[in-house]
DNA sequence: TGTATGACGCACT
DNA sequence: AAGTGCGCCATAC
């Protein structure tokens, strides 16, 4: 576990309920900009049932990192729509919970 | 040592 | 809106 993974741990876990982060902006505000690749890495060997909430991280463009249909896209879909930041059509409400503001 | 590959992002067609 | 190209960095082979 090095630092970067540590900072990018602590922004994830500061995402408020029901709102949005992209990869590039955790990179951003980790203070590693451009490192974006990095987020996506981290998280994917992370397991599903921690309690950091991974779920609340999606693209620049607003949408899943996972392709539609897999296992991943459907838990991550599920735990957005849960907290209100999707709906049952797969639309992620990017744009109003973007964070941090 | 190179090369390919990702839960990425941005600029430019 | 959808593609393409290139930058970025850790890993795997």
């Amino acid at each position: 576990m090095n630092e970067a993974a540590q900072q990018f741990y602590a922004v994830i876990q500061a995402i408020p309920e029901g709102r949005l982060c992209s990869y590039g902006d955790i990179a951003k505000l980790a203070g590693l900009p451009g490192q974006a690749r990095r987020v996506g890495k981290l998280l994917s060997q992370t397991p599903s049932n921690t309690k950091l909430p991974w779920f609340r991280v999606i693209n620049a463009q607003g949408k899943i990192s996972f392709p539609m249909g897999s296992d991943g896209y459907q838990r991550q879909l599920e735990a957005l729509i849960q907290e209100g930041s999707a709906d049952a059509s797969g639309k992620v409400y990017w744009r109003q919970r973007r964070w941090p503001d």
